[in-house]
DNA sequence: AAAGCGATTGAAACCGTTTTCAGAGCTATT
DNA sequence: AATAGCTCTGAAAACGGTTTCAATCGCTTT
């Protein structure tokens, strides 16, 4: 590799001293202008990049966030690291990732990892780590954790009412006349799952519906899980006017295995998703679902780790997800 | 924070030199058994974790490759990522990210921060830059590009044919008795939608189809602009019985806009996507697409950047996509 | 017994920044 | 006119490793 241009080449060339183009890079000093712009000219000449290896070791700090994704791919999660990564543009902070697979010891190896590599902070999208095993790990680095409500203290939450979307999605359907409303939930140990069954069952109880377990199914968040409970639902015989899915993907395989029997969206069943996924407008009939901020959350944890690197205190942040009404709900009469 | 353990320290604790505990820390020399173990034994006692900044400084090997993405949140490059993330996993490099939002300027400043940050190697998931362009700005710096095609020298890409994918996906509508085969594409300029154009008309002409632009409408790769484009076909009055759309996503927005128009889909207007995203296999009907391996070449690419990095000799990979036929397609009679 | 050699080792240079420190010019005060 | 106080600047010291270089030690070879 040709040898990169330093600030030392760019001093030459600029007919200063090192510690000028320095202080012109990181507007710390006032400098004389005249000089300043030769120093920027010399600069943009010799397309000067700075070594942040070198401006880390010197200063401390590494201008770096460590993200912790599980398994990419998910609409939700991808969401939530794409506002991440807009989050830290133009600040300087560049993120660096590491799985964490929704493993808990592939987790705390990309910790450790991240450590090594002396992130400045920690943002964790999701994960099954507990707030005390990422005390202990973490110590007092500055970390966030994002859809996911953690109860530790000295830890910042920036996250969605689960409950409250379920609760909002099921009322939803109640207030169109529905009373036999199944639910395809996520792994009963995922807290998003448990909370959003927790808002049905609020939203069944506050309507005076009786709640039975023979209208809950157990997905996994995934198209092929929702297809395969509503096979299951059908064959139980439970009889049921509607359906809350978990998540739109959920949703999307529901909604097929439906059409596969023959019952019509929204006509004979209808159907509520979550997540709001760019594709659940264009399905046919356009899926109602619940929204969440999910670019926006990511966003706000880049600029909340970015605070508390500073030094500022922050605090927990809960989003409300918002029913989008779409027209795979129809009144019962 | 507590000021961490250097090298200094062990080397005080064990009584040698601190180049004597960056070889044992290395293995780069022998050193005597005895001293080694009296290193190793301060090194653990005081949890030492060596700075990675320094000794990228020192060494000149960051252990990080840059990857460029373009605005995350398309399924086909979203899998190309994870593929990366995934094949970079054990291998001690870290990825790092950094978005070129489909901007040529973004993009070079992306680079630009990418080799601040003294990136081992670069791997940049589609893009707008030139491969001259690129030379210039990178230089040596190992490289790879996904997902497009580069014939620039020295330069190793690995991307899918999609001239051959578009063929094989008119082909198959041909082969089902179509003659009047709209093609929804992408934008103009980019090269993808080009090549699945050229494509299409390859089966058209090999078949003997007379090709008309009256049946090529212009979308953007998004849903919406499939929706508008079925608008403006049937308002053309243009006769068709078919459509292959650039990409699944634009296939969704034209189903819908057949649905609302009562057009059923397979039987009066069979419908071919591209990029077989894990929604098509749910959609109704479940839509027949072009399979693009998109994971498996973001773990090609990371292998071949880490064996260029290695100083291995490196040769550009083509993918060819393959069609996965579900019930979107009928025969016409 | 002198010279040669391989295995170890420490001192010191170096990597490219940031940051401290002291000094040089100038202006404003007394 | 001397002093104090600014503003701006360069020299030099970190930062925490790696790597080069030369020296020492213990043996083996003539």
């Amino acid at each position: 590799m040709a040898k990169a241009t330093t600030i030392q080449d760019i001093a030459k060339l600029a007919g200063v001293s090192k510690s000028t183009v320095s202080r012109v890079m990181n507007k710390t000093t006032a400098v004389h202008p005249e000089k300043a712009a030769a120093v920027i000219r010399a600069a943009e000449q010799l397309g000067f990049a700075p070594n942040q290896f070198a401006r880390s070791l010197a200063s401390g700090r590494s201008m770096t966030v460590g993200v912790i994704t599980q398994n990419l791919g998910s609409p939700f999660y991808d969401a939530i690291a794409q506002g991440v990564i807009a989050g830290l543009e133009g600040t300087g902070y560049s993120p660096i990732f590491a799985d964490g697979r929704w493993d808990r010891v592939v987790e705390e190896d990309s910790i450790r990892s991240l450590q090594g590599r002396r992130a400045d902070g920690i943002l964790l999208i999701g994960g099954q780590l507990r707030g005390t095993d990422l005390k202990a790990l973490c110590g007092t680095l500055p970390r966030v954790t994002i859809a996911r409500h953690l109860p530790s203290v000295q830890h910042c939450c920036i996250y969605v009412d689960n409950v409250q979307g379920g609760f909002l999605a099921t009322q939803h359907l109640i207030r169109h006349g529905h009373t036999k409303i199944a639910f395809i939930g996520g792994p009963h140990h995922h807290s998003d799952a448990k909370d959003r069954l927790a808002g049905y069952r609020k939203a069944l109880t506050q309507a005076n519906i009786r709640f039975t377990t023979k209208l809950v199914l157990e997905g996994n968040f995934s198209s092929a899980s929702g297809h395969a409970a509503v096979h299951t639902l059908l064959k139980s015989g439970e009889e049921f006017t509607a359906i809350f899915a978990a998540n739109d993907a959920t949703a999307y395989g529901a909604r097929l295995a439906l059409d596969q029997h023959g019952l019509r969206v929204p006509q004979d069943v209808s159907l509520v998703g979550y997540d709001n996924q760019a594709e659940s407008a264009f399905m046919i009939p356009p899926l109602t679902t619940m929204h969440q901020p999910a670019h926006q959350m990511g966003q706000a944890a880049a600029a909340a780790v970015l605070e508390k690197i500073q030094g500022q205190p922050i605090k927990s942040r809960v989003f409300i997800p918002e029913l989008r009404c779409r027209e795979s709900v129809a009144t019962r009469t």
